[in-house]
Order: structure tokens, then C-alpha cells, then sequence
RNA sequence: GCCUUCUUAGCUCAGUGGUAGAGCACUUCCUUGGUAAGGAAGAGGUCGUCGGUUCAAAUCCGAUAGAAGGCUCCA
């Protein structure tokens, strides 16, 4: 039979070699290696024969699918750790994920927690070093059935109700089975270091209705050092994450007092939210938005209209009283409804669309307390929000310009890591969306051909959608690694309805608009908590609370240090003198542990020659230069 | 909301039944120092809150609030 190699050369082996034989005949160093192969475009195990001709891939540790395999592997192996130590316990499903794997197991109350995990990491090693085989078996239903109700494991005999009798396969390695469409790894022996990362509950199937189950996650390795790199890579992340820098930054905090959800920006943090409300506000002005404001309450029956009490009115914050029984306003959750009838304030023609309104709105949500995360998951946020009212004939190119405007504005932030997702209905769940479904296949087709002439590379999740219509979100990573929704681009058929908006056309007749919802940030919280962790707290100059820090070398120099400063802040520098009677070693670490991007250094040679020394944080000392010197070079940094 | 863990000074943390600790920050004094921490002294906490066990609770138990990691949710 003829194996193609990914580097397009073909090789002869006799039928029924298996991927292993193949790594061998090309380096017994590469055949050590080999955790799995992709036998035409499908994972499978390294030692299956293949049946004939094949374009093979050799899977190591460097490659994800292998990664995968060595990791679900280590799901198994953990399993059979776990039923040593703990007799009885039943095991649900075990994966593995991006940075490792976990599997969902049911103690039947016993006790897990973190003061158990140093036992079954030496257990999980202990069965590693036997080396024991993953042996595949293919079994047929009934016995499947009859092992796991033998054994006791009703989730296992769930798992397996679901699946079509012929393709069950069990692996075995040492004394421990599991149902298993593989592929695992040839030996346990690959694996070198563990290491259980932490426990959780998780709901049996992902629903809420089922019984909690404990996951435990993990994490394993081929060699030792490698987990000692991923422990320090982790170390490093958590000093970005933005709870930690916005304490240490002092741009926001919390109070019990105010409540739960409800940050409180500190003057620093504001003043990089207020410089990035500009930059929006100018962008869209040259993109022809209008800038709308609106109250942050509204009457009940606004939100009637619109369908978001119907949708969400329980799981809300409660309707605010007043004087009048007959009374009731909603806090905000959307700035949509407000803005519809901004629209109908008076009748609009044909030659008035697209009309954009823009508001930096901010709205209420009642999260579920367990869900909150710093600035990431709030209770109230701001949106940098915006509804484009335009005719069924305008959808697309706005919503195109729409893309341009989200990736001018992820561009000039430095966010070039991102994904963009198609948020489509769930097919099989109608009542959990509002509107017809003609109108629905408008909107995603809108979407999805405004994605491909973008040439923007997407994925699409089914049942991801919005209740009233579809979207394209922008996805990006925190500093551990977890996915948050940033800009969003939403099209909408259904309000329009709901509100009842027209336009007249040429024609004379009544028309109803389209509304297309976006927000390029998606909310100024989670924007900036990203941010922060982009850039470790580094902002751009022209987003640096403190811009300048004037470090004059004693107090004799105070005088010359502020009318330095006053200079300076004529030319819109921001900043402030260091007058504390420390040493400038001291001044300057403060400045640079304060990530003030620069240090001007003021002493008996500079207040002479009427100069600064300039210190870059990060870079050091650049020299003494003129005032004029400096602005300019501090301009040149701005205007990139 | 659910599961697990955590909550001690402004910050980071030590203290597991016997009258509250450290470092940094803060205040005062000394020092006037040239590119990442000068020195000394002082002040600062009813140990998240409420209740229980005990002669005695930061420490053990319960409730409650908040936080962390997940799950579910996310207009």
C-alpha cells in the first residue's frame, strides 16, 4: 500500500502496517515520538493497522491533535487513578481541552478538594511509569451494557444508550476500562508529569436540571520541565489579569457597599475610558453617526414592546416603583427601545436612512451572582452602542462599513488576536427567538455574505444568536486564556416590527426599516479589562493615566521641576512631579513599577542648560534633550 | 443560581484553641542623594458580618455577605 507524507512524498509498506511502522521506517528517534496519526484527515491510534493507501501524519507533542490525544489519554489514565483511590466512584465523561483535560466524575458525597489532588498525581504516575498499553476493543452494545451495569456506572450505561450498536469500542490500559472512541496515545508510559489544576462542579450533560458532578482538571506532560514552563506561563498570566493590575494601577475597584457587579472607576481608570470614548466619537463622526442620549430608566411598557420583559423580565432587576400605583420603570438593560423611538419621533423618508444613532449607554443586567468577573461580567456596563435604522436594500453595505469600523478600532488597540463569530438560531429551539423565520433568513444571510466579502475568517455557532436576531462577534482571549465577546454587529428585522417604524419611500408607501445594533468595544468594562491584560497594564502613550513623571534629583530643583511641568502640560501632557524627599533610584523605580511611560529627570545640569533627561520606562535612559526636543518626540509617539 | 475553595492592617501575606504579626504603603524626623527600594521612629486591625460550642475562638460548628476557579446563563 502507498503512504503520502504531509511533505508529499509517497512510500510503500506491506498492507496492514500500522502509523507506528511508518515513523519507524523513517527514524527510530520520530517513532518514540509518535503519539497518534492522522490517517486521511482522522485521528486514530498509532499502532491500528491502515487498511490501504493513505495520506498519513505523524501526530508528536507538537502537534495539537497530538497534544488532544496525549491529554484524553491522561483523562483515562487520571480515571483509573481515581477508581484506585476511591473505590465506587462513578465516572461520567472525560475530554480533554485546550490546556489539558478533565474528567466529570460523581463521589456520591464523598469529599474531593484541592488537599487530595498531591495523591492522585503520585498515583497517576505511579500507573504511568508501568507503561501499560491502551488496548482498543470493539464491543457490541450488549456487552457494553452489561460491563458498565455490572460495574455500576449509570452514566457510562447512559452514554451508551446513546450510541449505535458497531461503533462502541472500549480501551483498556492496566486494569482500568472505559467506554472510549479514542484515540489514546500507545503507552502510559509518554506520560511524565501531572499535575491537577483544580475542581469544580459541573452539571451531569451540561444542564442545570442534572446532578452536579465534581470535574477535576488536569493537566500532563511528556517531560518534567515542560510543566515547570507551563506553571511559570501561568504564573506570568495571572500578573496580567486586570482584577490584579486594576488594584495595583488604580483604575477601578469594587465596594460591598454599592454592590455586587457595580464597578467604581478610579480617577486613573477614567481617564483611559474617557480617552477611549473620544477616539470612538471621532471615528464615528467620520463614519456619520449621531450622537443620542437617553435616560437610564425607562417605563415598563417600553420594554413590553420590545419583548425583553416577556424575555428576561423575572431574571431582572425589579421594576422601579413610584408614587403612582400604576407606575413602573425597567433600569435599562438595552439602549435599543429608547433609541426606536428617537426614530419615531417624527416620520422619516427614505432620503433620511441609514440613520445612525450613537449613544455610550449604559444599562443594567441582572447577572447571575456566580457568573460576575471583574470588569469582564458586571451588572452595569456601558455600551459604546450604536442602531443603524436603514432600508432592506442598505443592510449589507452597512453592515460592512460596520466591519470596518470594528476592525479600525481593534487595529488601532493592538488587538490583531482575534476571532470572529457567526452567532446563528438553534434550529431545533424556535420559541426561544422572536420573529418569523423569513425574517430570520434574511438577517443571517445578510450576515454571513457580509462576512465572506470581507474576507473575514469566521466560525459559526448554531443557537448562539441573540433572541431577536443574529450576529457576528468579535471574540477575543484574556491573559488565561479564556474567550470574551468584544465587538458585536447585530441585524435586526424584529423590533422595527415591534416598534412599528417606517419610513415613506419613493414610491410613497410605508416601509419598514431594518435595524442593525452595534458596539465595537461591546462595553467599555469588559474593553478596557481586555486591554489591561493585552498590554500587562503597558498602555499606549496616548491612554497612560500618567503620561509623564518629573523626578526632580533633590529639592533643590523644585521650582524648575514645576514650571516644567506647567510647560508641559500646556502641550495637553499629563503627569506629576515627584516631590518626596527620596532619592532619584527611588523615584525612578516608583515610576517605572507605576508604568509611567516617561521619566524626566531634573537636576543641577538640566535646570542650567534649561533641558530634561529623558527616561523611557522599559528602555532607560535616553539622554538629556530641550523641552521642545522632548515634546516633539512625545507628539511623534501620540500620533502613531 | 449550583459545586469547590477562600476572606487577618491601605496592599501582599504569616499566624489551627490561651491577651493579634511581617514586608511594603502611610505620618514625622534625619539625610540633599544622578537613572529600579537611604536611615530612624511612629501610627494603623473588635481577624468580612451574625450566631453557636468552649473557662477561653482569628483558629471548631452554622448562617450570611463578598471574592476565586468551574458549571449553567449571557438582551
Amino acid at each position: 500500500m502507498r503512504v503520502t507524507l504531509p511533505d508529499g512524498s509517497v512510500r510503500e509498506y506491506p498492507k496492514g502496517s500500522s502509523s507506528h511502522d511508518v515513523a519507524l521506517s523513517i527514524s527510530e528517534g520520530l517513532a518514540r515520538n509518535v503519539l497518534a496519526a492522522k490517517v486521511n484527515g482522522k485521528v486514530q491510534d498509532a499502532n491500528l493497522p491502515i487498511d490501504g493507501d493513505a495520506e498519513v501524519q505523524l501526530l508528536t507533542w507538537n502537534d495539537r491533535d497530538g497534544k488532544a490525544t496525549f491529554w484524553h489519554s491522561s483523562a483515562h489514565l487520571m480515571a483509573e487513578a481515581l477508581e484506585a483511590l476511591y473505590p465506587g466512584v462513578k465516572l461520567a465523561i472525560g475530554p480533554a481541552v485546550e490546556n489539558g483535560f478533565y474528567y466529570d466524575v460523581d463521589f456520591e458525597g464523598k469529599h474531593f478538594s484541592q488537599d487530595d489532588f498531591k495523591k492522585v498525581e503520585d498515583k497517576m504516575l505511579e500507573l504511568a511509569r508501568q507503561k501499560n498499553e491502551f488496548v482498543r476493543q470493539p464491543v457490541a452494545k450488549d456487552d457494553a451494557m452489561a460491563y458498565f451495569t455490572e460495574k455500576g456506572d449509570p452514566y457510562k450505561i447512559e452514554l451508551i444508550q446513546g450510541l449505535e450498536d458497531g461503533s462502541i469500542t472500549f480501551y483498556t490500559q492496566g486494569g482500568f476500562t472505559d467506554l472510549c472512541r479514542g484515540p489514546h496515545i500507545p503507552n502510559t508510559g509518554f506520560i511524565k508529569a501531572a499535575k491537577l489544576m483544580n475542581v469544580a462542579g459541573a452539571y451531569w450533560r451540561g444542564d442545570e436540571k442534572n446532578k452536579m458532578l465534581t470535574r477535576i482538571y488536569g493537566v500532563t506532560f511528556p517531560k518534567q520541565k515542560e510543566l515547570e514552563e507551563y506553571m511559570t506561563l501561568l504564573e506570568e498570566a495571572k500578573k496580567r489579569d486586570h482584577r490584579k493590575l486594576g488594584k495595583e494601577l488604580d483604575l477601578f475597584t469594587f465596594s460591598e457597599k454599592v454592590g455586587q457587579g457595580l464597578p467604581l472607576w478610579l480617577p486613573k481608570g477614567a481617564l483611559i475610558r474617557e480617552r477611549l470614548e473620544n477616539f470612538l466619537r471621532r471615528a464615528q463622526v467620520r463614519a456619520g453617526y449621531s450622537p443620542v442620549v437617553t435616560p437610564h430608566i425607562g417605563s415598563k411598557q417600553l420594554y413590553v414592546t420590545s419583548g425583553h420583559w416577556e424575555k428576561y423580565g423575572e431574571d431582572s432587576f425589579q421594576p422601579i416603583r413610584t408614587p403612582d400605583p400604576n407606575e413602573e420603570f425597567l433600569l435599562k438593560p438595552m439602549n435599543c427601545p429608547h433609541h426606536c423611538e428617537i426614530y419615531k419621533s417624527r416620520p422619516r423618508s427614505y432620503r433620511d436612512l441609514p440613520l445612525r444613532l450613537a449613544e455610550f449607554g449604559t444599562v443594567y443586567r441582572y447577572e447571575q451572582s456566580g457568573e460576575l468577573h471583574g470588569l469582564t461580567r458586571v451588572r452595569g456596563f456601558t455600551q459604546d452602542d450604536a442602531h443603524i435604522f436603514c432600508r432592506p436594500d442598505q443592510v449589507k453595505e452597512e453592515f460592512m462599513k460596520v466591519i470596518d469600523l470594528v476592525q479600525y478600532v481593534f487595529t488601532s488597540l493592538g488587538f490583531n488576536d482575534y476571532s470572529a463569530q457567526i452567532s446563528l438560531r438553534d434550529p431545533d429551539n424556535g420559541a426561544k427567538y422572536i420573529g418569523s423565520d423569513d425574517l430570520w433568513e434574511k438577517a443571517e444571510s445578510a450576515i454571513i455574505e457580509s462576512a465572506r466579502e470581507k474576507g473575514l475568517p469566521t466560525v459559526t455557532e448554531k443557537g448562539e444568536a441573540a433572541f431577536y436576531g443574529p450576529k457576528l462577534d468579535f471574540m477575543v482571549k484574556d491573559a488565561l486564556g479564556r474567550k470574551w465577546q468584544l465587538g458585536t454587529i447585530q441585524v435586526d428585522y424584529n423590533l422595527p416590527n415591534r416598534f412599528e417604524l417606517e419610513y415613506v419611500g419613493a414610491d410613497n408607501q410605508k416601509h419598514r426599516p431594518v435595524m442593525i445594533h452595534r458596539a465595537p468595544f461591546g462595553s467599555m468594562e469588559r474593553f478596557i479589562a481586555i486591554l489591561i491584560e493585552n498590554t500587562a497594564g503597558n498602555f499606549p502613550l496616548w491612554l497612560s493615566p500618567d503620561q509623564i513623571a518629573i523626578l526632580p534629583i533633590s529639592e533643590k530643583y523644585e521650582d524648575y521641576a514645576n514650571d516644567l511641568f506647567l510647560t508641559l502640560q500646556e502641550s495637553d501632557i499629563r503627569g506629576y512631579v515627584d516631590l518626596r524627599d527620596e532619592k532619584i533610584g527611588r523615584k525612578i523605580r516608583d515610576a517605572e513599577v507605576s508604568k509611567v511611560p516617561f521619566m524626566l529627570i531634573v537636576g543641577d545640569k538640566e535646570q542650567a542648560e534649561g533641558k530634561v533627561s529623558v527616561r523611557r520606562k522599559g528602555q532607560g535612559d535616553l539622554g538629556a534633550m530641550s523641552v521642545e526636543e522632548f515634546t516633539a518626540l512625545f507628539q511623534k509617539e501620540i500620533k502613531v
